[in-house]
DNA sequence: ACCTGAACACCGTTCAAGT
DNA sequence: ACCTGAACACCGTTCAAGT
């Protein structure tokens, strides 16, 4: 219930979740998201060690959510329906509550993914999640087929240019195209 | 024939390929790159007019390429061999000659691809090219799926982790899961 | 034609100091 | 606890000047 006013940290994420959005994370600089509050640069430091620092602020619940995904994965059976419940959820998580804004960010900062700390950590989940997915088929195929179903979810939002199309049928198409691939994972019965 | 020594240009090039590969673009100065070749910054400026355009300097091929592609895909017609020969020509440029060197930068320097105008025009192509593919059928289903088929052969690079895979085998897994991908647009026979 | 030296405005980061 | 002022080393870029 601490929040009161005040609350110069969320203020500062928030302006800096829109203005990496908009902008770039290279291209906004620290005066930048300084002057929109009305504070110093130095200011900033005060509540972040860094500039990434402040992504991995509103990254980190991301994270969170993925590390809770592996494991839960990691305790059921490697099965098509496993795989299907997995991408389902997976894709719940990308398009709720305040995620999609997190998504968005990350579309427009793909290149941030390598240098960052949060990026690099991202990176790693992916790799988990499509472990996962392809566990009990160790081919090549399956491992690529894995990792193209997290990109289902991802592209969605701009691979799918259909006019007026809503964040629901993005959904449903990006699990539909998904689950065809998860279905080629494991034909060895 | 003019190369001999000198080629101060291309010695740029090179290391620049290099350092901005191994280190990433944002993360690589040009104090860097001028030290490398004992000459000083400015002398870069007499050579590029920017630390985007030596990007763009060794990407305008791939760039090239692509353009032949879309142009070439625009005289066939819209039908599955048309688009399995498409993603076939498109995996042979991506892994043949040296590209596969300019391929590794865009792995590691994806993040660049935004705010660079390289990284743009890049982009850009992608999308005509998916468009090709999915030309036919304007289900967002089948644009989702042709932007994935691109997707293999590009992440056919780091998704595949089988040890001592060659380069001809991940082409190979690569346009199979993209075969299978393509074999679902235009289903309205 | 090819390159240098020196300056420019700006960047992220640090830190002593103030309240 | 929260923020400022001033400085730090470094960045990409420009430009007159040299050969």
């Amino acid at each position: 219930m601490r929040e009161s006013t005040g609350g110069t940290r969320e203020r500062i994420q928030a302006v800096a979740l829109e203005l990496f959005t908009e902008q770039g994370y290279e291209k906004t600089s620290l005066r930048e998201i300084a002057e929109r509050l009305n504070v110093t640069k130095a200011a900033l430091y005060y509540h972040f060690k860094s500039k990434d620092e402040i992504v991995s602020s509103f990254v980190d619940d991301r994270l969170r959510r993925m590390d809770e995904l592996i494991e839960w994965a990691g305790t059921q059976p490697a099965t098509l329906a496993t795989r299907r419940e997995l991408i389902g959820r997976y894709a719940d998580a990308m398009f709720a509550g305040e995620l999609p804004t997190v998504m968005r960010f990350f579309e427009q900062n793909q290149t941030v993914l390598k240098s960052l700390a949060a990026g690099q950590q991202m990176r790693e989940r992916m790799m988990r999640l499509a472990h996962e997915l392809s566990r009990g088929d160790d081919t090549p195929a399956a491992q690529l087929r894995a990792v193209l179903t997290l990109f289902a979810v991802h592209s969605s939002w701009f691979a799918v240019r259909t006019p007026g199309i809503t964040d629901d049928e993005r959904k449903k198409i990006a699990l539909e195209v998904a689950d065809e691939l998860l279905a080629k994972i494991t034909d060895e019965s």
